[in-house]
DNA sequence: ACAGGCGAAACTTTATACAATCTTCGCCCG
DNA sequence: CGGGCGAAGATTGTATAAAGTTTCGCCTGT
């Protein structure tokens, strides 16, 4: 398969090969292909991608700023690892932020936009018919986004990747149960509210959304790191 | 004169010179002494702090991404020039998320914070006194920033700092009155209401303040933009 | 005189080479 | 046999050089 794309006029990111590493090291963390610790060398990912350590540096610096890569000084770029404190920030920034961005998409609802919705729900259930655990996650984190792309705020669509990507490490560490089946009902539910133009039963259905999801973590104190640390290589 | 010796509470100056660099720039553009549209060099910035182009680009990139530079393909970085779209969502953004950061720093509100605010107050009112503008303007986002830092939320402080960093671009192009003499009284009265701990005022007076800067701007469409750069070069 | 194109200079972009630092593994000593 | 010291290897941080692109001036032709 030919790698590289000529020229793609619709792509965003045609000629742009740091935009090409970081979507490729995103989606892998947001797929949880690449755990929370692993190390990112720069020669490493510079082979997959056959760049040179510049470009990669780029995409890992950009990475760390968005809060889903750490870099640690003369130690190398890591998949980021939030602490119990870091989830509860993320969750709390993401109550106060998620209800204020689901009015605004309702002012910017439309046919195209309700089918784009109703096509993700479908995708979504798919998914979870499948029990694929993995698509599962990824699709939850982009129906979030998918609101805030609709919202047409460019401000809030940044903050949100940047609260979505961290989610999804969070979930990763700290999730209780294995099945995040329960979200693919409040988000029909939510996406009914924005068809009806319900802001107020779509906020309030997006903050307990949120509720459940964290209720479902178990924020353990920072000590005990190392226990989902042995957890994570044994499996 | 000695500008950048001087002592930041997050700025970490243990030989990063990176940080050197990104805080310069920054504060030049908060303090207005850079203009939107000004073309930030490689070689001019190196040359200023001592350093090579690697470091200047990647103190560059990181302000890019924090919005208050823009960088343009094979053709450079610029002070960023906010658009009046920009500055509706910078100022929305705003609204939803600095009385949320209010009611946390009420939770976290201590004699030592108090001092702060009671400090920065005075300072405020000193800068205003003389008539300083520059260091008027400066010291009025650094309330905000201040409020952030007392919630104790990474996440909020990081966001409100790049929103405020925006917001002093917008105000320098779009500001209807030279005189933002208004700000400092509510300051102060929000600091009265942190200090009653009492989470609806001090939410309430968040939100009218920064209804009020907003209300100060002259948001023009987009087209008549010329029209500013024209008045920038006059000056 | 003016429009259009050619060419050089300056800049950004990318790659590579060098220096500094950390990690690791082996060896020696207690 | 265990622990600490040290050198080799590997990896990152930084600088410099090569390559590609844009821009601006200048020149020529009409």
């Amino acid at each position: 398969m030919a790698a590289k794309t000529r020229q793609k006029p619709d792509a965003p990111d045609a000629s742009d090969r740091v935009g090409r590493i970081r979507e490729g090291v995103t989606a892998a963390i947001l797929e949880h292909r690449l755990l929370p610790g692993t190390k990112l060398g720069e020669d490493e990912i510079g082979d997959i991608y056959g760049a040179s350590r510049t470009l990669v540096r780029t995409a890992l610096q950009q990475l760390a700023h968005e809060g889903i890569v750490s870099i640690e000084k003369n130690r190398g770029a890591f998949v980021a690892r939030p602490t119990p404190a870091d989830a509860r920030e993320v969750f709390e920034a993401r109550r106060l932020i998620e209800p204020g961005i689901v009015n605004h998409a309702i002012d910017a609802v439309s046919p195209a936009w309700l089918d784009r919705l109703q096509h993700h729900l479908t995708e979504e259930r798919e998914a979870e018919l499948r029990g694929d655990a993995r698509a599962s996650v990824r699709l939850s984190g982009e129906f979030h986004r998918l609101v805030a792309e609709m919202s047409g705020h460019s401000i809030y669509l940044g903050f949100l990747k940047e609260l979505i990507a961290r989610s999804s490490l969070i979930i990763l560490l700290y999730r209780r149960h294995d099945t995040p089946a329960c979200g693919t009902d409040h988000h029909a539910e939510i996406v009914a509210a924005i068809r009806t133009r319900d802001k107020a039963r779509a906020g309030a259905l997006m903050l307990s959304h949120l509720n459940e999801i964290e209720a479902e973590l178990f924020l353990k104190d920072p000590a005990a790191d190392e226990l989902r640390l042995a957890d994570v290589l044994g499996a």
